[in-house]
DNA sequence: ATTATCTATAGATCTATAGATAATGC
DNA sequence: ATTATCTATAGATCTATAGATAATGC
């Protein structure tokens, strides 16, 4: 008996077809998705699927709606204590928004490419994240103005320096399958490459920010 | 009559779908798509479909081999001509690479959608991208190591200096539909932004690359 | 003759539900 | 009594093809 079929056998159903919906949704999209993959795959038969969550489009909502709370967090966190000093800030943004990814490495290219413009729930996924979005970068920017007063650091948008951090961190993740395949595992130590990537991205940064 | 309806009326009916096609495809992916809807998008009926490409799939790896064409030259470009310096080469590549995406605004959501790891197709373009990859790569650390021979650059593993730049230059086209929506049309103005970004990542890349 | 197009429909696949049966908790 | 599960199948959607008809090039 391998790890998965333990796992399965210590959850109920619901959890199961929750576990396998996830995994699906993630890796396939919602189109790409199947339910009856999904039960097959949770070692259910097809219409405990429907008997638990009705509709593939409920059961993909509820997913979405996890994840966005996840991103709600991880967006939060490294800006709610205003204490720091601005160089403080920008280490916790890089780190803790490298170790996000890590532990959630499919949810950048399922945001991506199931929460895009042309998507049925774009509204949705803005509705619950743009608020936390503009929070964020007003105490980025306040942060920043403060620092730029002291001398410390060039003058930025906010939303640049976002920008900036943001696709240094999570463009490699979206990537790394076309790298690793193309690159000879370029990247094919995680931690190794997680932690080299911190300290890179802090002082690609840094020197950015310099004055 | 619209600048759409003209179009179509010059074309001939496969050019027709065949257009129709490349949008659906690289807005929707392989699974969204549905060839119901390329008919009726490029005007004709659903038959014409089968007979000029016989099935989906055909038509589907069709397209992604056109993309490929494309993305092979950007790559090779921008170090065909050895005899630039360094600083000259990086810039014609992040002003290159960075006219590319805005030319071809979809192509990086949907190879990293598309043609991801777990997807059907990941053998396909790999096979015919990661020799001109590893081309590419190995004429910029060529060019890296001379350059810090002369003490002009530090020391960087080319595959870390092109990862950087590819994610300065990409991840704004890929986050852009979220990023204008939660944060006030920050890209709006789309050549503004172009312009804007091509200095700031020239200008990220060479104080990284300070000895 | 060959090529292009249409209508109609087969065939495959997937989501969802109906209705019967078994298990569980009071 | 309620909850959970199963088998069987309806219903919807999509891809693909058959076969008839019209248009085109020699």
């Amino acid at each position: 008996m391998n790890s998965e079929d333990k796992i399965h056998q210590e959850l109920d159903t619901e959890a199961k077809i929750l576990l396998a919906a996830e995994k699906e949704f993630m890796l396939k999209g919602f189109a790409g998705a199947r339910t009856t993959s999904i039960a097959e795959a949770a070692g259910v038969t097809h219409a405990m699927f429907h008997y638990y969550f009705r509709t593939k489009e409920k059961l993909f909502d509820r997913i979405i709606t996890e994840k966005i709370e996840l991103l709600k967090d991880a967006l939060m966190k490294p800006v709610a204590d205003m204490d720091l000093t601005l160089d403080e800030m920008i280490r916790n943004i890089i780190e803790g928004h490298l170790d996000f990814i890590a532990a959630n490495p499919d949810l950048p290219r399922f945001i991506i490419g199931e929460l895009s413009g042309n998507s049925e729930r774009f509204a949705l996924f803005l509705d619950k994240i743009s608020t936390y979005a503009q929070i964020m970068i007003s105490r980025m920017q306040e942060k920043i103005d403060s620092a730029v007063a002291e001398g410390l650091c060039c003058h930025i948008d906010a939303r640049t320096l976002m920008m900036d951090i943001a696709s240094l961190n999570i463009f490699p993740y979206l990537a790394a399958p076309i790298v690793n395949a193309a690159l000879d595992n370029y990247m094919a130590d995680a931690d190794t490459f997680l932690e080299q990537r911190k300290k890179d991205n802090y002082a690609t940064i840094m020197r950015k920010l310099k004055p």
